[in-house]
DNA sequence: CGCACAATTGATCACGATCAAAACCAGTGG
DNA sequence: CCACTGGTTTTGATCGTGATCAATTGTGCG
């Protein structure tokens, strides 16, 4: 597109000539971008809680991941995104598109920061989600689940749930009764304390990574 | 041509400067790298089958992938390892470094061929574990996962599976009984025959794509 | 208030795990 | 060629967990 390049020669360490959108908002349930879509621009997560929803031809629905502030989304894997991209709650994000991104690549110095740590988020999902899911026990599934999500959340020692319990239930693959089954046998423990019926909050991680393990 | 390049121009289309690997042997049982390890080098399959195993901090093994001729593994994604890949099949791969891998990136005019062409592998696996392990039902899974791997070796319409049972097992989170259980009842229906015990063959990839749906 | 939806609790049931044992197969050595 | 071994597959019987069905309570919101 730069005419001045002619033929074979890229710059190296130039300046970024298109810029990023700022502070756009959409509110819980909304979505950012949807399966199939073209992907024309990364979605950084400033504020909120984004889920990642897919469809199976049944139109059964599965959650497939969380991303919260700082997280990248909508990398272009294929050229489509591959999932549905939903407010949880209130979310504010900005945007990028990929031609600056691509171009960013380029110009970059160090690849492995620019490239896989805009990538991870995306794909740290699906990881994380894949050996979820092969662990067998619902209690086991859950506690490997909050202890990821106080980890990256990292809110010191006590982390209030974002997300309701269906949600989590759509990404153990478990139904919102066990989910809600075994939050109980949590509080019972004393491992969380169930406030206000829909805020939940980890009051001993510790003792959630020990039943991760089952 | 190179002097003309001085400090903020590299050149595109360079030819790469180091070189592949060729035609590296291993057997059924062995690895070509482990969990943890630096990632320094791409590892593309030539012929055989290889398969990623996750092993949890109880010792839990996991399958998490299966990888065909033309998958390239071992990407860099934060620099380690994120699985043992073990030969399932006698293998042929080659390999390159990684170094090798990003100056293509550099040099290269379409990012989207090069990059993701060559990641995709990896992330193709566990976004289709993820998707694989929310579907319930241990049919429906086999299923799924019969129609997947059938694509991706495309041996026309009929296939014969390259890994034992008991792997098939441990990448779906299934015990092998029930696999084995699984395989029976779509031998009763005719969608694939088991000769000599070891040896599955799908012979109706239809009628499978249809149960995976469920 | 009344509506819609999430969370909760209880009762029942089915599916897949588990335990146990036999059959099958490949490789090795007598 | 046959006996022996180790690993995978197969089959059967039982058990437990999580799904399912059904109903109530809680919560936010117009």
């Amino acid at each position: 597109m730069e005419p001045e390049f002619a033929g074979n020669v890229i710059p190296l360490h130039r300046e970024p000539t298109c810029r990023r959108t700022l502070a756009v908002h959409v509110s819980p349930g909304q979505a950012l971008f949807w399966e199939g879509d073209e992907a024309r621009q990364l979605f950084r997560i400033e504020a909120g809680v984004v889920r990642s929803v897919n469809f199976s031809s049944e139109g059964e629905r599965q959650v497939t991941g969380f991303f919260f502030p700082g997280d990248v989304i909508g990398v272009p894997l294929g050229g489509r995104c591959r999932y549905t991209a939903e407010a949880v709650t209130e979310v504010r994000y900005s945007t990028q598109g990929v031609e600056c991104w691509t171009e960013e690549l380029r110009c970059t110095q160090n690849l492995d920061d620019t490239l896989f740590g805009t990538v991870r988020s995306e794909l740290e999902a699906s990881y994380t989600r894949s050996l979820l899911l092969g662990r067998q026990g619902a209690l086991a599934r859950m506690c490997s689940f909050l202890a990821d999500v106080c980890a990256r959340l990292g809110h010191g020692d006590e982390t209030v749930l974002p997300m309701p319990q269906t949600d989590i239930a759509a990404y153990l693959a478990l139904t919102p009764e066990t989910v809600c089954r075994s939050f109980r046998k949590l509080k019972d423990i004393g491992a969380v304390r169930i406030e206000k019926h829909d805020c939940i909050r980890v009051v001993d991680p510790g003792r959630i990574m020990g039943l991760a393990s089952h």
